[in-house]
DNA sequence: GCGATCGGACTCTCAAGGTT
DNA sequence: ACCTTGAGAGTCCGATCGCC
């Protein structure tokens, strides 16, 4: 809430943007300021001098200049409900953006059979064709429904139920509307990788690395692919990876060739190569799907939140387990001073801290998944990460 | 040096919008 | 039902000024 300004004279001096780059003055490295913190709900008097406040009543600053008794909460207007806010922008042209990309500029025997097999009318055609989806073999959208906020400084776990997503703002690449890359998806030609995304993908190398360590893995590659589930028709063709980065990891061979008479796109799983979210707009370049043994593999991707998934199958979660999970996490990412001490501790385990500490990786939540099919046995171990 | 002031950068929330 | 988007609402950084 903006108090009624009163007059200030002569400021006139532009204030200094918090997201410029400071740099060290010692070593010239450029300075990367933590996030910014802010209370759910300042008191009145912080508030009006638009100062830093406390959860505490009285807050710090009330207390410290003698005015503790009239320290309470603010009041906080009611969201306004019923507003038309239009038609959002859509994310999901980076898909197809990246697939041109492929199809110009990749392997042969790709480009040879896509190119015989679809031309741009057919890439356009099922661009715009609505054939309904059957669902995914599984869901595999996060969803908050437990959680546990993570705080190092309260010792660990705390059980408050979690706020819905905490935003994290990175993007892997400009947003680009749709029909403008239907109408223009010839002229186009392909963007060079971007800053950010190339920070994303190393910031995905370390979540896989982490939940390998978390899970006991100890980073063991898959050794083989296998069909998780036989496949399902995509209305649009797969993403595909850029193979310059991922160069083990080829795409499904049938996902690239649409169904000779439905003109769907037979996208099956296959372990190594990145597992794609059954919602279009969740299609990224970035998510990979890693098998460890017959019933857990492990689901990293991102959207607006780093997370990844622990996938059982059959798909039992038991309190036990969670509560494992949880103890796990913790030991994994609770990063301390004297950690490296710790009895029993492995080289992985330290490793992973350090990995942790060094990216400024901190654990946000661990949740129990609850499906689409409501309530009842959680699907999914989800932990989300915040790269602060 | 300290407190008051406040522009505006930054953060967070949550209903609308889009998709299955 | 699920899940992202993004505008609105709110927080508070940091620059400046006046006072002692
Ligand atoms: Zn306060
Ligand atoms: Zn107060």
């Amino acid at each position: 809430m903006r108090s009624i300004p009163t007059k200030r004279s002569a400021d006139k001096a532009s204030p200094t943007p918090a997201s410029l780059t400071r740099r060290d003055a010692t070593t010239g490295l450029p300075v990367v300021k933590p996030k910014r913190v802010q209370v759910k709900n300042a008191c009145v008097n912080c508030q009006k001098a638009c100062k830093k406040c406390d959860e505490a009543r009285p807050c710090a600053r009330c207390v410290k200049f003698g005015i503790q008794e009239t320290c309470r909460d603010s009041e906080r207007k009611e969201r306004n409900r019923g507003l038309k806010r239009g038609a959002y922008k859509r994310k999901s042209s980076e898909v197809y953006e990246s697939r041109l990309h492929f199809h110009k500029h990749h392997d042969s025997h790709y480009e040879k059979q896509s190119k015989h097999l679809l031309p741009p009318s057919s890439l356009k055609a099922s661009l715009s064709q609505s054939t309904p989806t059957p669902p995914p073999p599984f869901s595999q959208s996060p969803q908050l429904a437990m959680a546990a906020e993570f705080d190092p400084r309260a010792g660990g776990l705390v059980t408050p139920i979690l706020p819905a997503y905490h935003h994290i703002y990175i993007t892997p690449a400009g947003p680009t509307d749709v029909d403008c890359v239907e109408d223009d998806l010839e002229s186009r030609s392909p963007t060079p990788p971007k800053d950010d995304e190339e920070k994303d993908w190393n910031k995905l190398q370390v979540l896989s690395s982490l939940c390998s360590a978390v899970l006991g893995n100890k980073g063991k590659e898959p050794t083989q692919d296998r069909h998780f589930a036989s496949s399902y028709p995509l209305k649009h063709p797969p993403p595909i990876p850029d193979l310059h980065q991922d160069p083990v990891s080829p795409p499904p061979f049938d996902s690239l060739l649409p169904h000779p008479f439905t003109n769907l796109y037979n996208y099956t799983y296959l372990p190594s190569y990145p597992l794609h979210h059954n919602h279009d707009l969740h299609h990224h370049p970035l998510s990979r799907l890693t098998h460890l043994d017959d019933n857990l593999f492990i689901k990293t991707h991102m959207t607006s939140l780093h997370h990844m998934s622990f996938l059982r199958r059959p798909w039992e979660v038991s309190e036990e387990g969670y509560d494992e999970a949880t103890v796990l996490m913790n030991r994994y990412t609770e990063v301390g001073e004297d950690d490296h001490e710790e009895e029993g501790e492995d080289n992985s385990a330290i490793e992973q801290k350090d990995v942790c500490k060094r990216e400024g990786l901190k654990v946000m939540g661990m949740n129990a998944f609850a499906s689409g099919r409501g309530s009842g046995p959680r699907d999914e171990w989800t932990m989300g990460f915040n790269f602060s």
